[in-house]
DNA sequence: ATATAATGTAATATTAAATATTACAGTTTA
DNA sequence: TAAACTGTAATATTTAATATTACATTATAT
């Protein structure tokens, strides 16, 4: 797996503690600790899914629109991820029965794991995320 | 992820179904469709956890020898691939409380998840896989 | 009008991870 | 004692993830 279902998460957090205002790119970028191209990206992903906006040109960005409560991280994960817990199998040889079957039969399994581990994301939205970074910060000792 | 954890599957069931005599890492490797050195590998650490028995010399190789619905995938998940499902987070900007916390929180978020897939995962254990395999051959058309 | 600051996106380069290969020591059998 | 295996380390290759460059497009401010 890529680590675009966590940068989104990161992104979209980052936003939804500036709704007042749009946010760069780079700006974001720089708290994410990757590239400004690969963030306009994964929020390109975003914005097309309607979870945000973006404006072009000076002063422009993007921005959180929606409720905190309104986006959990299972839809992001579909957006960004789905899929990605598929094992990579390689061909393997038609003529054993094990061979020749146990790609779909992996295919059938990972679906369900997909789909249960959904039962778990949608728990998440970008609220109790924010919840978790601010109990992070406080318990921290600095 | 790697795919050590379909390998074990593969390799598990393979043997599964030979369990009156030893198969090779050759034979196996043949089945599954990657180098006989990884399956060795793979094969190793099950060894390590009583899932299988080895032999050495002419005529060895690896054995099956635990009941078929002894051994489930959540099993084989956590020897080959625990912690697969975290995502590796870059050094994020600790002077943004959102880069400062995040890693941490999502580090929290997927142990939990993790531990939720166990559950579903708990669920196939070998006998299971079989049947599906079983399954797939009958219902396909040749 | 025009310079500037932003997004949008494709193309390419680089880095990191997964996998394959080689090599060889140790074991068992015939 | 030769042959057929496992066990494992070291290295090479391939593939996937990420970064970088480049540039078109859009909006703002002067």
């Amino acid at each position: 797996m890529n680590s675009d279902f966590t940068l989104a998460i990161h992104s979209l957090t980052f936003l939804a503690l500036q709704r007042d205002r749009m946010s760069t790119s780079d700006a974001i970028s720089e708290s994410a600790g990757v590239h400004p191209v690969r963030i306009r990206k994964v929020l390109s992903l975003l914005k097309k899914h309607g979870f945000i906006k973006s404006k072009e040109g000076t002063g422009g960005g993007f921005i959180f629109t929606l409720d905190l409560s309104e986006v959990n991280l299972w839809d992001i994960y579909r957006i960004t991820s789905e899929g990605a817990l598929q094992p990579k199998c390689p061909d393997s040889n038609k003529n054993c029965i094990v061979g020749a079957n146990m790609k779909r039969v992996l295919f059938t399994i990972f679906l369900g794991a997909e789909e249960h581990l959904g039962e778990f994301l949608k728990n998440y939205t970008i609220k109790e995320v924010i919840d978790l970074v601010n109990q992070e910060q406080n318990s921290s000792c600095d």
